[in-house]
Formats: structure tokens, C-alpha cells, sequence
DNA sequence: ACCTGAACACCGTTCAAGT
DNA sequence: ACCTGAACACCGTTCAAGT
């Protein structure tokens, strides 16, 4: 329904724009893209993707009903890329993390993406790809429907999640990053024993939450799927 | 250092302001809290906050250095007011879920904290808190500290995380998120299953996939570091 | 048929001027 | 000392007018 109400891609006649441009809404996502990667997610608005395009910034209104729905389909072409080269190898539990963690990856690449619910249930190609994809190896590794679905859905929004966290250090300039990572360290790292005694106790360990978690979330969140499929066959 | 820099919440001689309220800190964080709580997270702006202080939009200037400063005051009050009831109940898993819960609630009240790394940064006292608290009941279940601040680090970021994600949900009206909520049965439910053999199996469970994963993500997270804290001690 | 340009209704933030 | 108001540099989106 959703697909319905979205401007036809295909069209008959085009008309170039004042720099020559014949727009589409492949191109239009593959400026998007581009200008994400050479400028970041926070570069990303309707006016300046009609500068890149050297078209009125109105014109992308033809394309996309609104910033959303250009949103989806570029959450789509990363789901697609990330995807790409994606081959099983046979281990379940090794082949989930491997597509939690280009879930993560490709989300993190447009972090206002994992913000959008409705991201994870537009149906569209490359998406649905993914999803029975990773569906099918928690069927594979003995669970029922529900549970497949549950695992699944834990995984899916997971990996979303922290790309969303993770990105608010990516947005920093690498000096910024590099002070925010010691910060720890520094707001925590002195506090008095007797107020604070596990902070106290663990803090030369604090540079440790600098940086992503995701990698161990999801070595716990396996290692616990895991646990749990050979409990079940047995 | 952060800390320095802040404009100083103490001041000699206040004046009010032309609706007559003597401005303070504490009452711009006050104010937010109600203008999030009745309108939602994104009536929060600069100027809707001026306005219903009766102030001008440009005099929060004199107590925040700029949004995001006003953001983390904001983000340590609902976590001290989501840890103000909070009493550990002896059993260290269950009441790191408890926590860990409480993170998540508190970030859902205003999902750009979530995605403020430095949130997690800032040494604010109920922050600090909070995150002794949740490195405390790790040390207790028998983890080196290396150990139980990384397990932290993946509950906390796990926690924000599923909030960013869930805040999109939040966001919807009521009938649009009842929409939304079967969107993945109406969207996945009816796929070939030559095409989709996966989706098509599950498509009676599909409807699991609406609503926020953060339970079952917890329930796997802290059954896997219970099992680890277990092996641990043997 | 499609692009353009003006317009509308917003933002966050700064700073000189008021009191 | 603190608040105000104008101003600056932006946003997303709509729609009549152009070609």
C-alpha cells in the first residue's frame, strides 16, 4: 500500500534540469550516497542533494513524497550493498552474526535510519532478501516459527540500535573522538572510593567503554541463541 | 573540563522576565520535562521551550552553552528519576535487568539522548550513579573488572540503542502505530514461497516482530553472562 | 511532463541594545 | 546582570508559474 502511493519511477518524457541533469530516483540515491560518504550523514538534506544534483532541491518532491521515503529507499540500497557479498558458510551461529553485523554496518552509514521504525517493515527487495535470509538460519538451527521470529527480531533491532549509539562517536571529528574516548577516563577515572567503590576498583579499565559494543553484544547474544538451540535438540 | 565551561547555575541578582519568572537551571530542565512528557520529544526545541517559559528562546543561552549541553542536564534528571526507586533485591542478574530496564525507559523519554555517545560521558551525578551501581553487581557475580566493564558497556549501549529504535515507534500517532504494527504481516506475510521459503513458514508469527525488542534482548543478554559468571566460578 | 523559484513556516544561535 | 529582539544562516515542503 505504501508502494502504491509513491511517485512511478519509471516515466516517459524527462526534461533535464538547468545543468543538464536527467533526474530518476536511482540517481537521486546514488547522489545521496555520495554525498553521505564524502560529507557525512549530517550533510544530508533536501537542499544541499539538490545542490549535488545541480537541480532545484523541489524537484526530488517528483521522486520521493518527502525525506522518508527517500530515507527507505536508501536504507534499502545499503541493505543491498552490505548484502552483496553475503555467502554462508555452515555454521549457523557464524553466518547470524556475520548478517547482524551488516545490518549494523549498512545502518550506521545513515545512522537517522535505525531511528525509523518503519525502516524495518517497508517490504522492499533487497530488505526482504535479508530478513528470509536471516530467518532461515535460526529455522536451520532447529527453532520453531515464533522463536525464529522472536531471535530474529532481537538480532534485527539490536544491530540497528547500536549503529544508532555508535554513530553519535562517528559524527565527531577524529580530535573530538579521540577526547571523547578519553573522557572516561578522565570524568570517572578519579573519583573517591568510598562514594564510588566499583568505579573506583575498575578504573584503569574505563578506556574500555570507548568505542563500539556491538561486536560483544553480539558475541553474548549468540553464544546465549546457541545455548539455547542445543538445550532444545536435546 | 566540560564542567568548567559551563555557564554558573548560581547568580547573584536574577531578573524575571517579561512574563515575570525568575529563570534558573533547574526550572528550564522543569520546563523541558513537561514540554517532552505533554507534547512528545520533538515539540523540544529552543524556542517552544522560550515559549512556554514565558521567555525569550535566545535567554536559555545564559544557563546552556547550546542544545546539546540543555540535552545532557535533561538526560541526567530522567536518569535519576528512573533510578530514584530503584533497591537491588540480592539475586546480581536480576537486578542488572532491573537497571539496565531503567536505562532503556529513561532514554525512551527523549530518544536523541540515546543517540548522544556523549551521554554516556558526561559525569553527571546520577549518571555516575547509575553506572557504579551497574559495574557494582558485576563484580559481585564474580567478573574481573576488564570483565565487568565491558559487560556493562554492552548492557548500557544495548539499552539506549533499543530506545532509539523504539522512539520511531513512540513517535506514530495511536492509529498510525496500530497500522504499523501489521504492516510486516501485510508487507511479508503474502510472499512466494518459492521465492521466500522462510518468510513464507513463518508468516503466522510475523506480527512478533511489531513492539520493542528489548526484553528478549535482555533476557538472552543476561542469560549469557549468568552462564558465563557460572562457568566462571567452577 | 517536469523543473524552477518564490513563499511559508519553521529551526539554532549570536549579539548589540535595552533595563 | 540579565533579558530582549533583530538578524543570520539555515531547514522541509508546497504550489503557481514557466518551458
Amino acid at each position: 500500500m505504501a508502494e502504491s502511493e509513491r511517485v512511478p519511477v519509471k516515466r516517459k518524457r524527462r526534461r533535464p534540469t538547468s545543468s543538464g541533469v536527467v533526474l530518476s530516483a536511482d540517481l537521486i540515491i546514488d547522489a545521496a550516497c555520495e554525498l553521505i560518504d564524502a560529507q557525512g550523514a549530517q550533510a544530508f538534506t533536501v537542499r544541499k542533494l539538490g545542490a549535488a544534483l545541480g537541480a532545484d532541491p523541489s524537484a526530488i518532491y517528483r521522486y520521493f513524497r518527502n525525506t522518508e521515503d527517500l530515507l527507505l529507499a536508501l536504507a534499502d540500497r545499503l541493505i543491498g550493498e552490505s548484502m552483496a557479498d553475503f555467502v554462508p558458510g555452515g555454521d549457523w551461529a557464524v553466518d547470524l552474526r556475520d548478517l547482524t553485523l551488516r545490518a549494523y554496518r549498512s545502518a550506521l552509514r545513515h545512522p537517522q535510519i535505525a531511528v525509523f521504525s518503519t525502516v524495518r517493515v517497508t517490504g522492499r527487495p533487497h530488505e526482504q532478501r535479508a530478513v528470509d535470509t536471516g530467518i532461515g538460519l535460526l529455522l536451520q538451527a532447529g527453532f520453531d516459527d515464533a522463536t525464529a521470529v522472536r531471535h530474529y527480531h532481537t538480532l534485527v533491532d539490536t544491530a540497528l540500535g547500536h549503529a544508532a549509539v555508535d554513530a553519535g562517536v562517528l559524527r565527531l571529528a577524529p580530535a573530538q573522538r579521540a577526547a571523547d574516548e578519553q573522557a572516561w577516563q578522565a570524568e570517572y577515572g578519579n573519583l573517591p572510593a568510598d562514594e564510588y567503590p566499583s568505579l573506583h576498583r575498575v578504573r584503569e579499565q574505563l578506556l574500555l567503554m570507548g568505542g563500539s559494543a556491538v561486536e560483544p553484544t553480539l558475541d553474548l547474544l549468540i553464544a546465549a541463541i546457541r545455548q539455547e538451540a542445543a538445550e532444545r535438540s536435546r
